[in-house]
This record gives structure tokens, sequence and C-alpha cells, in this order.
DNA sequence: ATATAGTATGTTATAACATAACGTTTATAT
DNA sequence: ATATAAACGTTATGTTATAACATACTATAT
């Protein structure tokens, strides 16, 4: 089991994530030769600006705003494709969105915990899923090649604060950051 | 564990399929009240033509042609979502494609194995994979609401397929029916 | 049979997500 | 320095989905 959903929810010092993430990422790369290009690193930051998965044009959106410059669809795409390719993001097809893998490098399967709430998501390698899966899958014959697993609920802060009468929480999921550390 | 996946890639007869869905179909309408319209029939019925998961616009092409009059977008997404939300159908995330659902009525959470050759979709309903998430999501004090769980990979026939050195199989997965029954 | 309330559908417009195609620039290896 | 490949810029368009409002249909109570 491997897990990052004690912290993603929860309140935490967010830098040292993003920090970790890109520190990773830049080993990662410089290990596979790489080119860890500023775009690219630019789009890693903002996807681990936070623990909600971001969506491409709210990406395209910051980009285009903290650089100045218009940045167009394809060179986000591009980004999130090369990110995607070398494990250091996911997309969440539920949700059309981009999350930081905050384990990358290491071969797993993935739950991916998204709160309906705050939008924060956490993931999860649980290998009793994974074998589950598996033995479905040879029952019917399958071969597998890649699965996507999504699940969508309420987290454990969201529930509280639900049950505390709506009072706090309830972050909004617009395409600005805020503080989801 | 329930499953179509002994059904779904093969040759069958599958008006069977497709009628026994519609009669499913209006038996659960008819008990819940609900009104099974032509329209949403026909959507149904569209959805059912094949084991694999159609886009709506695929739909909405149809539906046009069929039917000699121009349908459009809002008026197919309002059936999809009526039958997505008695059951009849499922949304594959992973494609934006629908699916009928094999065993409506009963509760189940499913895994959808997706066939990258043939684009065929087997539907399986697996207690172990069910308890390994709520596991999952229990140890990380999330409440689940929903999920999603699709499988992309080879079915068994196009596993067959590709060994006999590519001369079957490889089904277009264009708009249009075709004999996938 | 008629009013009415609710449900379903028609229609126009646009939002949201994603990629094709092609030209230019930049990095890297020789 | 030059060739090559990779990355990026730019224009255009494809694909999926929904908002908003108008009209029509259906069931029910009177």
């Amino acid at each position: 089991m491997i897990s990052n959903s004690k912290v993603a929810y929860r309140q935490h010092d967010h830098f040292r994530c993003q920090n970790a993430a890109l520190q990773q990422a830049r080993t990662l790369c410089a290990r596979d030769k790489a080119r860890l290009t500023p775009i690219r690193e630019a789009v890693l930051r903002l996807i681990w600006q936070s623990h909600r998965p971001l969506g491409a044009y709210d990406i395209i959106e910051q980009l285009s705003e903290s650089g100045g410059k218009r940045v167009l669809p394809p060179t986000v795409y591009r980004s999130l494709d090369f990110l995607l390719n070398r494990g250091l993001v996911h997309r969440l097809a539920t949700l059309n969105a981009y999350i930081g893998c905050p384990f990358p490098g290491s071969v797993h399967s993935n739950v991916f915990m998204v709160c309906r709430v705050c939008g924060s998501a956490a993931e999860s390698s649980v290998d009793a899923i994974n074998s589950a899966i598996v033995a479905t899958a040879d029952r019917a014959g399958f071969e597998i090649e890649s699965q996507s697993i999504e699940v969508s609920g309420l987290c454990p802060v969201c529930q509280d604060a639900g049950r505390n009468e709506g009072s706090v929480s309830q972050q909004s999921q617009g395409s600005t950051q805020e503080s989801s550390s």
C-alpha cells in the first residue's frame, strides 16, 4: 500500500509537496535524459499548487496570466503529454483534469479518491485492488494494458464540515489557486 | 460476481441482448412510473446495437439519419441523463461514451473491460474489487458516493486475432453500426 | 371537457476540452 | 559549424457537453 491520503485533504506545508515533486521530476528527467523545459516545469508546478486536479484550460489561463504572454492550448497539452508519459502526472478521466503523481518512478496502479466538495484528490496504490482486478480480467480472458480507477465522494475533512452544518470549508473549485495547502 | 464478459466480445444473437434490454427498461420504467418516451427508447436501442460504447454525437448522427429530421445535442443528452439516472446505461469516462447496462435494477459497482482493438466492452461486478476499494476508502476516511473503474486492453477474441497475425477482426470503431453482434 | 401543473422536447447559442497541421526556433551530437 | 531532432509557436478546427429559454405534451383534479 502506498498513499498520500493522510496529507492530501488536510492543511499542511504544501510547498514541501510542490518542491519535492519538482525535485523528483528533475531527478527522473535527468536520469532518463528527458528535458524538463521551462514550460514543462511551469505546468508541473501549477499542477502541484494544490492537491486538486487542474483542468488544462485552467493551466492555460494561469500560465497566460503569469507569463504576460498568451499561452495556447497545444503548448499546454504537449507539456501534459510529456508529464503523463513520464508518470509525473495523471489524468482523471471523470474530471478531464490533471493531478501530480506523488510517487512517480514507482510502478503502481492507482485509485484516486476525489472529494466532491473541496475537489482534493488522494492517490492510493493498493495490491488488493490490483489483484482483484487482474483476477477479474483473467476470468474474462481480458489482457489489461491500462486502467482508470476513480472514486468520488467526501473526504474526511468535508465530512466533518458537513456534520458541523456547512460552516467551514467548501473551497471554491474555480480556476484560481487558493490555499488548499 | 456478475458479468457479461462471456458474451460481450463474441459473436452471438445480439437481437436477444437488445430486446432483453429494451424489455427490462420498459419493465423498470413502468414500475417506477418513469416515462420511457420514444426518443429515450430510440437512444437506448441505439446504445444496444452493439457491445461497443457509443458516443453522444454518434447517437445524434444515427438518430438524425433514421428519423429524417435533425436531432440536436440537448435532446440526446437529456435522454442519456434519463437513462443514466435509471441505471439503464453507463457512461465510460475514459471514452466519453455510453454503454447499456446488462443488469439494471441490481445494485452493483462495476468494472468495465474495454477492448482497445474491437472497442467492445464487458461489465463485471465483483465483490472482491468492491470490498478492496471500500477498505481503501475507509483507511483514508473517505466516504464513497460513486466510482468509475475502467480497464483498457485486449479482449480474448482480439488477442487470438493478434496471435494469428492481424488477419481477422480489427473492427472499425467508427460511428456507424456494424456486426459486432 | 378544461384548467393547470409538471414533464418532455425544440431551438439557439456557446462553453469546455482536445488535436491536426505546419512553420520556426532551440538544443545536441558530430 | 552544421545536421538532426526535439520543442515550441500559430492557426484552425474537431469533439463533447450544457445554459437558457420557448413550446408542446401528459396526467390529474375539477
